[in-house]
Formats: C-alpha cells, sequence, structure tokens
DNA sequence: GCGACAG
DNA sequence: ATCTTGTCGC
C-alpha cells in the first residue's frame, strides 16, 4: 500500500508579533493520524508586508521542517504559491528551500481574478492573473468559504486540488494545516506561561 | 496618483 | 496574525 504523507505548516505569533512558533505536523491519510510533529521558536524574521510574507515565515516554517523525518509526498502552506504579484508566494520559497513538492492554501485572495464558484464541496473557478492561470478557487465543504489553491512547487494544479480535496474531509482547511495552526499556537501558549513560584 | 494587500 | 464567550445552525 502506497502511504500519501501530507505535511502542513503555519505560524503562531505572540501580542507583539516579536516572537514565533512554527509547526510542521506530518499527517497520514491512509492511516488517519498524526506521524510527526515539531515547533520551532524564534525571533520574527520581518514585519508583516503583503507580497513579502516569505521574508516573515520561510525561514521559521523551514526550521520546523528541518526536523522533519520523512519526506512528506507533499508540504501544504498557509499561504499563497504562483497566486503571487511576482509569481513567488511563501509556498514556492519553500519548494525551492526543501525540494519538496508543496501547496500554496490561503484563506483569501491576494492577487488575481476569478468568476463565480458553485455552493457545493468540490466546485472550483481558475484564478487568473495577466491572462495566466495561476492558482483555482475550491470549495472544500458545501457552503462553506472556499480557499485559493495554488502551486508552490514540484506539483501540478490538478494534483494540489486534488491533495486539498482528500485532506479537507470534514472542515475548510485541510487536516495537517488545522493541526500545524494548532501545535503552533499550543507551543506558543506554553513559551508565554509565566510559571508561578509555589511553596 | 489612488486603492488593494497571503498571515 | 492577535485580543475573545457564547451562541446559532447543519
Amino acid at each position: 500500500m502506497r502511504i500519501n504523507l501530507w505535511a502542513g505548516v503555519d505560524a503562531a505569533y505572540d501580542l507583539t508579533g516579536a516572537l514565533v512558533a512554527s509547526a510542521a505536523v506530518v499527517w497520514s491519510f491512509e492511516e488517519v493520524r498524526v506521524v510527526e510533529c515539531h515547533v520551532a521558536l524564534g525571533a520574527t524574521p520581518a514585519p508583516y508586508v503583503p507580497g513579502r510574507f516569505a521574508e516573515r515565515e520561510a525561514a521559521p516554517t523551514l526550521a520546523a521542517l528541518r526536523a522533519v523525518g520523512v519526506r512528506p509526498s507533499v508540504v501544504i502552506c498557509d499561504a499563497h504559491g504562483r497566486a503571487h504579484p511576482r509569481r513567488w508566494g511563501l509556498a514556492c520559497e519553500i519548494a525551492r528551500l526543501t525540494g519538496w513538492p508543496t501547496i500554496g492554501c490561503a484563506k483569501s485572495l491576494l492577487c488575481g481574478r476569478h468568476g463565480p464558484v458553485g455552493p457545493a464541496r468540490g466546485d472550483w473557478a481558475d484564478i487568473e492573473l495577466d491572462g495566466e492561470v495561476v492558482g483555482r478557487v475550491v470549495r472544500t465543504q458545501t457552503n462553506v468559504r472556499p480557499v485559493y489553491v495554488s502551486v508552490g512547487g514540484n506539483i501540478e494544479l490538478d494534483a494540489a486540488v486534488e491533495v486539498v480535496l482528500l485532506a479537507s474531509p470534514r472542515f475548510r482547511l485541510p487536516e495537517p494545516l488545522r493541526l500545524a495552526h494548532q501545535q503552533a499556537r499550543l507551543a506558543l501558549t506554553k513559551v508565554l506561561a509565566r510559571p508561578r513560584v509555589t511553596a
């Protein structure tokens, strides 16, 4: 049996935005379970600037991915890939840095245009930028806001969309992404917790 | 020049 | 992104 190992990466910040926690979760589709989970803590490299997201999250994300002991079938990022003004979103940078297939799965549109998307799970519409298809808006759950999928690297758009749908059997976002989001927050909470000295 | 703008 | 409880709906 071929095992599909889908990794999800996401980051969480403290109130000031100075501290960042990046999580990398490896999810086994066949076994329906988390295979690996790693979190990297550190100082935030750069401020958030639309279009320059990689400068802020690429390094922390890579730190978490370096701890992964297996080669994921694909890495799903909470960001855009080619659906970017310069066709180079965070997902593309992660693909370049790791050599692994990556998918950009964002919760909102950064650039480009698209037609209407049907209301049912699986419905979609291409995202076009300068007459070029750079991604696809995909409805992962019926009557739920769609997600914006684009290629990061080493994978085709059709395959990327297929993975996102299979990885989102119940909620809007792919399971690996939800888990990474939760783990990043949890790790940050633990570090920020002020241990009280008791007798 | 003005507005828009992943997380 | 982050501060935040309960609540309405499938």
